[in-house]
DNA sequence: CAAATGATTCGTTCAACGTCAACGACTTGC
DNA sequence: GCAAGTCGTTGACGTTGAACGAATCATTTG
């Protein structure tokens, strides 16, 4: 029962290293970000401005997972340092659109630049083909963003054939 | 100078994407670990007793990077469960060794399991070879743990042969 | 014996975050 | 055009996690 073979290994999941190289990276990252007045949140707000292009403030709460009141107040720091622009929505007037400015583009640079040190120090286990594959591993999982909050993934990651 | 062709990519760190990820696993883990009496950081601290077998309590608390009055009230808690067993070093009677239970060790692995709808919904977009891939290079980095707080890497990861 | 160390407990402080309630601007359905 | 619903915004409130300091006890070390 226990011995499948080979298919079966044990299931170790990557949850908790995930979130041992987190709390290593986040104690480092505060101190690398404060010189530039920025926090994780706003690293991670810009990167999906940055990445994903123009963005309605909801799509934006909805993919980072955060609650519309507090990404107001997440926007809110950002705007003000013209980091990003809050435009109203030509089709609905109500809605915001969210985009990221040259200084902001700029400012995610130099952050991440400055994140670099951090990683530096927290994967320096990996060399860089490997920081690569971890990184595009994680562009890969963060990109695939469930279209409505509830759905659950319904692609096939390609096992099948 | 800008260009240093191929060498020269842009410096997009992982920091931000493993944020990213890391949000959406949390806010689905502490749900999918309530039934267990269970949260991240305690199969934080269960997943590193496992890997390194005994450990020393302050080891302990300078691998997961956590403070030590934080650590005695997560293994206060572990130890209430019976998941981990503080013994006294026999060398220095004042050090706790801190070793994971046969009990404690069948409750990772349900957490484990747990997590594993978790992973399956935020890492829908990763096959499972690329999971592995994902779970090996988190291993390998959060294997190598500094010997004191603040020293720095030093090991050269097999670039150089 | 005196000083230093490890673990523990307690209290304080702070940031992040969720929730609720209210409001103005706007859209939509009737 | 009016009523209802939606989006963004603001504010207040509570919870949680975690860092920090001080004090205590047991133990080791000088």
């Amino acid at each position: 029962m226990p011995s499948l073979r080979v298919v079966n290994q044990p299931p170790q999941r990557s949850a908790a290293l995930l979130d041992h190289v987190w709390r290593r990276i986040r104690l480092r990252s505060e101190g690398a970000l404060a010189p530039l007045g920025l926090r994780s949140r706003h690293v991670l707000a810009l990167t999906v401005l940055r990445d994903r292009g123009p963005s309605e403030q909801q799509d934006l709460a909805r993919i980072i997972e955060m609650d519309g009141t507090n990404v107001v107040g997440l926007l809110n720091d950002l705007e003000a340092g013209g980091l990003v622009e809050r435009r109203r929505s030509p089709t609905d007037r109500r809605r915001h659109v969210v985009q990221i400015t040259r200084k902001g583009a700029n400012m995610l640079a130099k952050a991440e630049f400055a994140l670099g040190a951090v990683e530096d120090e927290v994967l320096c286990a990996l060399d860089r083909k490997q920081r690569e594959t971890l990184y595009s591993l994680l562009q890969q999982a963060t990109s695939a963003h469930p279209r409505t909050a509830t759905e659950t993934c319904t692609e096939e990651p390609s096992p099948g054939s």
